[in-house]
DNA sequence: GCAAACTAATTAATATGTTAACTAAATTAT
DNA sequence: ATAATTTAGTTAACATATTAATTAGTTTGC
């Protein structure tokens, strides 16, 4: 049995998308001394507000240990809060300080212009088709 | 500036699309003991033929280091060769032995049903269309 | 022809990801 | 009520990724 042509293998085919896109974007969060990954962390906490770190590892697609690292990080660098749920004493609740938006409101108007850039290039229309249908596939989970 | 919401953000789209096909493949690679990146390392020798670390390391997506490291991984297990190019001292050529092709063999079916049923859940026109607009992507760069 | 610049691959150092084991708290079942 | 199970998060050990420096080979320009 032969395998499916790497090109239309889709786990391959969205990193080597993935790896197109976020190669410019990395320059511009390097230049932030942020992370990919802690970049994502605080999006996701901007975007829903207080969040356990469950819910946000999953969201944010980082695994539990290293989430509790991310958290250490930008906890030094006050961009995010962490305490204890009340209700529930496992859990650990986040938010995101003013340091955290802030360094949001400084990286994305930069990061806005290569999405722009690349949604000028590959067409508006066909950008929304793509993130439409990449939502479906993570819905079949 | 507000930051594009994270389920229209493309890197973190393809991210979380990505995490959702590859988490039950994880689990056959694994029972073969082969991981994420040596698979991905002898699908494209497999389909390719004989390649330089260069453009196997990008047709991959894995770091030159990386490579370096994988390849004396499976060079050790007999799944790969390693000479250096006779015209170019610097490069050093690789393929796949049948050890590897028989990797590539028993794996791919039990891949292949998780593809099949993802595909049926999915449906296949828009599963084609997706892989279609992923390979635009890919071609932007 | 040879020094300077460039390229491919590897090595070394560091950071991050990943898995497994652990701790503490909540839930469930008896 | 309490023992057993489950869940959330962290810690520890290990593997892999990443960046920078190194080595060896090739190309370019004088």
């Amino acid at each position: 049995m032969q395998p499916t042509k790497t090109d239309r293998a889709l786990p391959l085919a969205l990193l080597r998308a993935r790896e197109t896109v976020m190669s410019p974007i990395r320059g511009v969060l390097k230049a932030h001394d942020v992370t990919d990954q802690q970049w994502r962390v605080l999006r996701v906490l901007h975007e829903n507000g207080v969040m356990d770190a469950k819910e946000l590892a999953k969201s944010a697609c980082v695994l539990a240990p290293s989430l509790t690292r991310i958290i250490k990080h930008l906890e030094q660098q006050n961009m995010l809060t962490r305490c204890a749920d009340g209700k529930d004493g496992r859990r650990v609740l986040l938010d995101i300080l003013p340091s955290g938006a802030e360094l949001i409101e400084s990286v994305t108007p930069e990061v806005q212009v290569i999405y722009q850039g690349l949604n000028d290039k590959y067409g508006a229309q066909k950008m929304s088709d793509l993130l439409d249908l990449l939502h479906d596939v993570v819905e079949l989970k």
